[in-house]
DNA sequence: AGATTGACATGCA
DNA sequence: GTGCATGCCAATC
């Protein structure tokens, strides 16, 4: 049972209500890692197919999805996001909606 | 074992 | 607002 980082982590971002986005300093923060943000990216890339996490939900801190446009993953997550609710304002999330306790 | 990279963040110019 | 530099941690080469 590895619980560690990656197991806070995964918790937080399965904490995640739809409708709401978090970056990866946020959710390392939550996670009580405050400067592990690239661990949450790096995880993120090798998530377990099965595991239910949200990814959608997590941007950065520039309230930005962390694609380059024109590709897939970003158009995706881009439509997961708008059909939850949230709000892209010029390609940019609106970061209020980033406390959702 | 050492060096490099990565779905990042923050600070300063 | 943009651009460069530094920090942190684990996986990969």
């Amino acid at each position: 049972m590895q619980a560690s980082k990656e197991d806070k982590i995964y918790t937080v971002m399965a904490n995640i209500p739809p409708g709401k986005v978090a970056s990866y300093g946020q959710v390392a923060a939550m996670a009580g890692l405050l400067n592990n943000a690239r661990l949450v990216g790096r995880l993120l890339k090798l998530m377990p197919k099965d595991s239910s996490i949200p990814w959608h939900r997590v941007i950065n801190s520039q309230g930005k999805i962390s694609f380059p446009e024109g590709t897939a993953q970003y158009q995706k997550q881009y439509q997961l996001l708008q059909s939850e609710g949230v709000i892209f304002k010029n390609g940019r999330v609106n970061m209020r909606q980033f406390q959702w306790d």
